[in-house]
Order: structure tokens, then sequence, then C-alpha cells
RNA sequence: GAUUCCGUAGCUCAGCUGGUAGAGCAAUACACUUUUAAUGUAUGGGUCCUGGGUUCGAGUCCCAGCGGGAUCACCA
């Protein structure tokens, strides 16, 4: 493991041995009382009302020092911020012994400790906020040298550690130098709280289904294979959750989601990541249109939450929250932008039309995948602002209800956001037989070679053949979500750790 | 998977047509009682990603590999 030291490392190894040798316990157990933090005292210290502030504990790590023989000023990062503190040695000194300054703060105490301390708040000659210290504890020793970005008045940042594949390996060193990438985890919290509390007070109930499945269903994509040793019988690592959720609906919940880590063995890019989590919500004798109005109003509610104000930066773009979000089918979408009436087509005549815009076809394609094509080629990069995108053609669902009013379409919407899918819902398919049929397409497809289609889940079917009522399903992509609320274009960025290739042992 | 760029001190980076490895911060030592990218003086610190090749000589050029970024393709 650790073959080599650098210097750097080698004298904190000292020091921490020198520590030891003076009676001080590197690596303390006792508590420390932590009364106040940080960026609390800075936004409410008021000098009129100083007597309040006149016992304050704090802790955390020392990320700077500035010493000035007798005294000494020093940075303390706590979890909400950062903070000046000012060290006298005949304070914290008070005696003849003055090791705990000269020695434990000056010498024994590197960059990146773990220290705390107890004073009380006061203003400096030049008027930064600070804390006295009167007593100085040492709460845990710090053996690798973090980077040390370092902002000047202006604000520009000197020596900021920014490599990606460092950042991602390290997370945790990330987090600790680089506070714009706390802020963006502190909102992901914020959404999936925001959208929990949403849901919640409709008394909806949030569940827990099988990560590991004996057939992957629910949506079309490679899973990750596993094997059970007792069982011997192969296991797959989910890829969604949507006909658990069902069977639950099937039995007899008005209302069940959940939020899903699923598996996908695919590739990965800046919006793609193996693991990566979904939402989905089912709701019994509901419909798509009444799923819509929920949809845009959650989302209403989550970015207010989340940013406190509907509108959101997303690169050059600004986008809007606001509820109601526009609505357009799927057919008038590829009507607006290519001109071309996909109503009543046979499947050579979309190849044909595919062709004739220069859209890349092969012989596995069916209907649902040359107008998806199409959709996909000409028409979602164009969708910025919050767009529903309606009805979409029978092929492309095996898991939605017919539309009312037309058999060709379905009872289906996508959300469309900055060209990018990030909501997916159904009325669902509830109609045994006709799931049954839809499952037995698919097969076709599989055998005509697209390696994309669904297997067909028998218990499913027979859950369906007890009776589910009329229900929609929502699927909302959380990562995806949360990069548009952050404004982040790597879904790297919004994932504590992404997956990345085993780093090399030395 | 394709294309392209990158990998040098703990961190951020320089290093030209090949000729003894550089800076700032961080570290070490000393000085300094209100500084804030503290300051001043001095010092130490390197598997130049790995392995081959060309060459009298490779951080530099060539080949292969490993890791990462970007773009594209794939992916409900």
């Amino acid at each position: 493991m650790e073959h080599h030291l650098s210097e750097q490392e080698l004298v904190r190894r000292q020091t921490l041995q020198t520590l030891r040798e003076n009676g001080i316990e590197p690596y303390p157990a006792a508590a420390f009382n932590v009364t106040h933090f940080s960026t609390d005292i800075k936004s409410n210290f008021v000098d009129e009302a100083k007597d309040q502030w006149a016992e304050v504990s704090l802790a955390g790590r020392m990320m700077s020092r500035r010493i000035m023989g007798k005294a000494a000023f020093a940075e303390l990062q706590d979890s909400a911020g950062r903070i000046q503190i000012y060290i006298n040695r005949e304070e914290i000194c008070p005696g003849e012994d003055k090791t705990i300054y000269n020695d434990l703060f000056k010498k024994w105490c590197d960059l990146g400790d773990f220290i705390g301390i107890k004073g009380y708040v006061f203003r400096t000659q030049v008027g930064e906020i600070s804390v006295h210290v009167r007593e100085f504890f040492f709460l845990s020793k710090s053996l690798k040298p973090l980077p040390f970005p370092k902002t000047d008045e202006q604000g520009n940042v000197f020596d900021a550690f920014t490599d990606p594949e460092l950042r991602y390996r390290q997370r945790y060193v990330d987090l600790v130098v680089n506070p714009q990438v706390k802020d963006i985890f502190i909102k992901r919290t914020k959404l999936f709280n925001a959208m929990r509390e949403y849901f919640n007070q409709f008394g909806y109930m949030e569940v827990e289904t099988p990560v590991l499945q004996s057939i992957p269903g629910g949506a079309t994509a490679r899973p990750f294979m596993t094997h059970h040793n007792a069982l011997d019988i192969p296991l797959y690592l989910r890829i969604a959750n949507e006909l658990y959720l069902k069977r639950l609906i099937v039995g007899g919940f008005d209302g069940v989601y959940e939020f899903s880590k699923n598996f996908r063995n695919e590739g990965m890019d800046r919006t793609h990541n193996p693991e990566f989590t979904g939402m989905e919500i089912y709701v019994a004798y509901k419909d798509y249109n009444w799923m819509m109005e929920f949809t845009e109003k959650c989302l209403e509610h989550c970015a207010l939450a989340v940013n406190g104000t509907t509108e959101a930066t997303f690169g050059a773009h600004q986008i809007n929250f606001q509820a109601p979000f526009p609505r357009i089918t799927m057919r008038q979408s590829i009507l607006d932008f290519t001109g071309f009436d996909i109503d009543e087509k046979s499947e050579e005549e979309l190849r044909a039309a595919c062709k004739s815009m220069g859209i890349e076809v092969d012989n596995s394609m069916g209907k649902g995948k040359l107008i998806d094509a199409i959709f996909g080629d000409k028409c979602e990069g164009n969708y910025i602002q919050p767009t529903f995108i309606i009805d979409y053609p029978k092929e492309m669902s095996p898991l939605t209800k017919v539309h009312r009013e037309n058999p060709a379409y379905t009872e289906r919407f996508e959300l469309m956001i900055c060209g990018k899918e990030v909501a997916n819902a159904y009325s669902e398919l509830n109609d045994p037989i006709d799931q049954r049929e839809r499952f037995e397409e698919q097969l076709t497809l599989q055998e005509r070679g697209d390696d994309e289609a669904m297997f067909i889940d028998q218990d499913f079917l027979r859950a369906l053949e007890y009776g589910m009522p009329p229900t929609s399903g929502l699927g909302i992509g959380m990562d995806r979500l949360c990069m548009f609320l952050t404004n982040q274009a790597s879904i790297q960025e919004v994932l504590f750790f992404p997956q990345m290739k085993p780093e090399k042992q030395g």
C-alpha cells in the first residue's frame, strides 16, 4: 500500500510520535462539545451584543496559519464554513509552561489537523469577525497534506484542486477544499427531501423493492448479472423497479414511490453512470393527464426548495420550472420540426422517411424505433424549457395503455429539459391480455435482432390478471434533474463517488 | 468503441529544435503580539505514469500499455 512516503508525510508521522512522547494523544476519544458554527457566528454577531458571544466552542480543521511571534491567526473550517481565530500566547498559556502555544500550536499542529477551541467572538482591527481563543484542544492528526487552494481579495483562486481524476477518486479531499462541491451535494439532498415531502403530503408511501431480481424488467437495458450461491440461480441487479411497484398497486396501496438505485451495464459518459438513481411513483385511479399536473407542480416545488426560485441556469440556458409546462404530441413535434406526419404510416414509409432525412436505420428497427429515431434526431434537442412530449407510438411503449382516442398511440409523456429526457410517465397498462401481447411483440423484436427488447415477466402478468386499478406512474431521472438544478454538465459532479476504473496498485 | 488532448515535487504548473530538473504555494529552521494569498532570511524535497525503442545522451522523439478529460458514436 504505502510503499513510498513523501518528505511531508514522514514529517507528520514524526510529529505524531512527538505528540505521544509529550503525553498528548493525537486521536483522543473524548467528545468535544461544539456550541457554535463558523458561519452562524459570522452572520449573526453584532458588536453591541458581544456579551452574548463570550463563550463559544468550535471544532474543525485548521486550514491556514499566520504566526507572528507571540500571537497568531489561523482559519478554522467546520462543516458550515470557515472562521478566523486569534491565538495569543500569554492568554492560552498564562503560567510558566508555554508548551501549548510554543510547541503544540506552533510546531505539532499541521494544516488539516482537527482542533477544538473555546473563546469569545470579537472583531479585529480590520473588521473581521474572529474568535479569540482562550483554550486550545488537539482533536485529530492529519498525516497527509491536503491541497490548499488560496483566494485573494478579488476572489481569484490560486492552486485550485481541479484534476477531475483526483477529485473523483478522493472525493473526501475535494469536499474538504472545494466548498462549491459541497454545495452541489447539499442541493442534491434538498432535492430528494423536497420530493419526498411533496409525495408524503398526499399520503403516498415510500417503499423498498428488490434490487436483486431474477427477471430484470420495467425497462430495456443490459443488466449486471450475479449469482446466488445457495439457490444456485442467476440474479440481476435491477434496471428499474416499475414492475414491483405496480405489484404493490395490485396489492391495494393507492400511492407508492421509491428512490431506486438502478444498474445498467452500458456505456459511461458525462450523462451516464452504471449505477444511477431513479424515482418512480404509481398512483391508483389516475391517468397521465393528472400525472402531468402532478409532475409540473412537484418540480416547481423542488426547484423552489433547492434554489429558492423556479429559475435555474444550465450552461448558456435559463430555464424556468414554473408550472404549467407546455404539452406537445409527438406527432405534432415531428410535424413541427420535419414537416413529416407519422400518422397512419407503415413501417416501410417510416423507414423511407428516415433515410430521406439522413437518419441511419437498420432492419431490426420496428415502427416505434424508427419514430423514436426521427424524434431523437430532429426534435428532442429543441426543447430547452420544461416541455411534455405526449402520446407516444404504441410500438415503443410496451407497458403503456393505448390512447383512449387513437389506438396507434399510447397515453405516455416524457418531460424534456434542455433537450434531455428527465421524466417518463404513463397511464399504466392494466389489461393483462394486452400486456401479454405487448410482451410477445417485444419477443418478436428480440428475434429480429433488437437486443434491448424486454423480457417477459410471468409473475407480473399473473398479478395483472388478479386486477390492477387504473393507475398512472411516473419515473424521474434524479441525477439528471439534479444536474439541471445545480448547473452541472457532468453526472460525475452530482454523484459523490462516480464509477472509475480501478486505481493502479503501486 | 472512434478521434483528440493530457499525465513533471504534497498542490497548481513551466520546462523551446534532445545536453546535469524549475517556479509559486505547502514543508523544515529562525525572527516577528491584530494578520488575512501575512512578511523577511535560510534549507530540504523528484519512479518526469509504466515498459520498450532510436541516440554518445530522452522529461523532450518513436512504439505499446495504464489512467484521466473533451468531442462523437452507442445507450428509453
